[in-house]
DNA sequence: TTATTATATAGCCATATAGCTAAATAGTAA
DNA sequence: TTACTATTTAGCTATATGGCTATATAATAA
């Protein structure tokens, strides 16, 4: 599993910005609103999950859009659950 | 969500810690032996993950034995896949 | 061309992290 | 008491992180 993927989860500014992107591609602005950082903060964080695969980017004019990449993110929760789910026992429930 | 169980399980060591106690309480000195690491280095990820309560430590005699606090370990799993987990649209599957 | 907007990058600072070695602590036993 | 074992804590270093401001870049419009 990308160590870029769980370090990019540690923060909360960017587990924040997951969530807005499921609810849909946004802007690097609109994503900036939500925050009270300054904007080039933003634009680290969101660099930062890109490097983990968790976003893409696309310029649109002068607005880049973020998207989500839901695969990435549901490959780490279901590797998380194969390692860490359960209770341990070989003899399972 | 508590921030400390992100910032633990964002470290692979302690993840592999972590993997260890699923198969059952260690002490200290033999979770060590799985690591090319000093020894009081994985004393202090231990301390992490105490302080994220994902761990809980107790003396037997001279040797401090650690155990798995599965709950807190289950409650963030589900934590993230209420959080993260589908695939955001409202109109679900 | 110049100006404007949206965004990223550079450079700096303060703090956090992870590793190490050396020393302290806790328990047991002689 | 002394000695031994298991473990933690202290103190250090190097690197990473996250914030900021200032500047650079890219696209568009005038």
């Amino acid at each position: 599993m990308n160590e870029n993927v769980f370090k990019a989860m540690a923060d909360p500014t960017r587990r924040k910005i997951i969530e807005l992107l499921k609810e849909g591609p946004k802007t690097a602005g609109e994503i900036a609103t939500h925050f009270s950082h300054a904007q080039p903060t933003i634009s680290r964080h969101l660099n930062v999950l890109k490097n983990a695969n968790l976003v893409a980017d696309q310029r649109n004019g002068t607005y880049i859009i973020y998207r989500l990449n839901t695969t990435v993110l549901q490959d780490w929760l279901a590797w998380l659950l194969e390692r860490f789910g359960g209770s341990g026992n070989d003899d399972e429930e």
